[in-house]
RNA sequence: GGCCUUAUCGUCUAACGGUUAGGACGGAGCCCUCUCAAGGCUCAAAUACGGGUUCGAUUCCCGUUAAGGCUACCA
């Protein structure tokens, strides 16, 4: 058996689709289980969709999840080139077989007529397919037209009847029956290949042994296994993963959320958990277990195990991911991860051993890692302003007399740490006859301006005796105003 | 419209033709508790429909329905 070697072909539209991004794993899984070689290629033959930079920020995108490649675009192999705008002289090479077999032939319709044939073909409600009207030409015509330099296409010539049968690893057998397919232009008018010859040449002649892709590729498979056969090339195995899916059920797309793995890593999603779910979004291990790193999926991926019906992309599950993996982290890991959060928000200058005990204090209660800032802001600051909510559920009237008492007691504090912070607090309230809540909770309102967070004296001892009492006199100030 | 694909809790999914149809997310409740989380326990929630085949269908076959994909000089 030759060894395997399997392609991530994305076109570069400017960032990485979720979609993609699945595809590109289940292709990386595949090549890593079987020691096998995974390609990337770059499908840039459209040149009116062409993004500065995209290119670099794919495989920027791809590095950051980790699915590194073998070869490909800027690391090279011997396969290359990996850009498919640079290999026009192979699919014109390779067209041009076809045509010299009689298996293609040259178009020289404009754009309208093509359009016109189209709209006459929809009036008389009959399927939109090409006429083969330049058959039709006999071959001094098509010379002349040549000759003179008409635009012109190649297009394939699809046999009348016959079953072409695609046997595909997740879908079983699927058959075709040809007449029903378009006689596909392969060679467009710009000298730039389409989708199919591209796609056939290069998956060949960089010996792909197995063609994992999306479903939206599976109509279109019979007009590769075709050219396969004109060619008389070996044909790879096919594997048509289920689409990803709107929560609607349509094919994920933008406008209904968040579609770029961009987005995600700029949200502070996990890479590990970002593909932890999607690898889940149409395989399962087998087992309950869900929770996975790229070198467990590895280990346990398998196309057999592939399923067959679309996935809606669940946010909520992706999110319980992300903090499961979060949990996973040392608290060493999130300071690193952390850092670059904490310098945008003009927090560079903590001390580490400070962040690390916020980090310790919040672990627990955040999932991406920005939550740290966004939902500790306090650890940071002084509260601009005291929730409404929690102040009318836990500020009394009696509330500022154990405030102040608190204040001069922990005033005397000469080591103050969570134990002796505790006793403090328990001591006023054992002394007013009230349970412990009636000081805890105005003490946080106080401290952090929320009804909500950490247990208070862990809090208290990170947040410091300065920072404490600070806090807690200006608060007693503002809390009683109204 | 045509071709193709798919169909188990709201969502992701498990179940070599024989299970009280299992797990996870989310939801509800309880416990823990200084709050919020986390954690533990419990509950509600599904085989689209109709025919076959079979002693027995979630599972195999056919049909219906529904959803989706494709139907470009886009990938």
């Amino acid at each position: 058996m030759p060894p395997i070697r399997v392609r991530f072909a994305p076109s570069p539209t400017g960032y990485l689709h979720v979609g993609g991004l699945r595809t590109a794993l289940y292709n990386y899984l595949f090549a890593r289980k079987n020691k096998g070689t995974f390609v990337l290629r770059i499908e840039d033959t459209d040149r009116t969709r062409l993004v500065d930079g995209a290119v670099e920020n794919l495989i920027a995108t791809l590095s950051w999840a980790g699915l590194t490649f073998d070869e490909g675009p800027t690391v090279g192999g011997n396969f290359g080139p990996y850009v498919q705008s640079e290999r026009l002289e192979i699919y014109r090479d390779h067209a041009r077989k076809l045509l010299s077999q009689g298996k293609a032939y040259y178009a020289f319709d404009t754009p309208e007529e093509l359009e016109e044939m189209r709209k006459t073909q929809e009036k008389m409600r009959v399927p939109p397919k090409y006429d083969r009207r330049a058959l039709r030409l006999s071959e001094t015509e098509v010379k002349s037209k040549l000759d003179a330099g008409v635009p012109h296409v190649v297009r394939m010539k699809i046999p009348e009847t016959s079953t072409i049968v695609v046997d595909d690893i997740v879908r079983g057998r699927v058959e075709f029956v040809s007449d029903r397919l378009d006689d596909q232009i392969l060679l467009k008018s710009d000298g730039f290949p389409t989708y199919h010859l591209a796609n056939v040449v290069d998956d060949h002649l960089m010996g792909i042994t197995h063609v994992i892709r999306g479903e939206e590729w599976l109509s279109s498979t019979p007009k590769h296994v075709l050219l396969y056969e004109y060619f008389s090339w070996e044909m790879p195995a096919f594997a048509h993963l289920p689409l990803l899916l709107n929560p609607d059920k349509s094919k994920l797309s933008k406008r209904q959320g968040d579609v770029a793995v961009e987005d995600y890593r700029q949200k502070g999603y996990f890479p590990e958990a970002l593909l932890n779910f999607v690898a889940l979004l149409g395989w399962n291990p087998g087992d309950e277990r869900e929770l996975f790193n790229l070198e467990t999926l590895v280990d346990e991926f398998s196309l057999e195990r592939v399923g067959k019906s679309g996935a809606v992309f669940n946010l909520e599950k992706l999110q319980w991911m992300n903090t499961q993996h979060l949990r996973l982290m040392t608290d060493d890991q999130l300071f690193g991860l952390l850092e670059p959060y904490l310098e945008k928000a003009h927090l560079g200058s903590l001390h580490r051993e400070y962040v690390l005990k916020v980090i310790h204090l919040m672990k627990e209660r955040v999932d991406r890692v920005e939550e740290f800032i966004s939902f500790g802001g306090y650890f940071f600051a002084d509260p601009e302003s005291y929730d409404n909510q929690a102040k009318k559920k836990n500020w009394k009237p009696e509330s500022s007399t154990y405030l102040t008492e608190a204040i001069s007691s922990i005033r005397g504090l000469n080591t103050y740490d969570e134990k002796s912070i505790e006793d403090v607090v328990r001591t006023i309230a054992e002394r007013h006859g009230v349970g412990a809540g009636k000081l805890i909770h105005p003490l946080r309102l106080a401290l952090t301006g929320l009804g909500m967070g950490p247990g208070l004296f862990e809090l208290m001892a990170v947040l410091g005796k300065e920072t404490c009492l600070r806090r807690l006199e200006r608060a007693l100030a503002r809390l009683v105003e109204h």
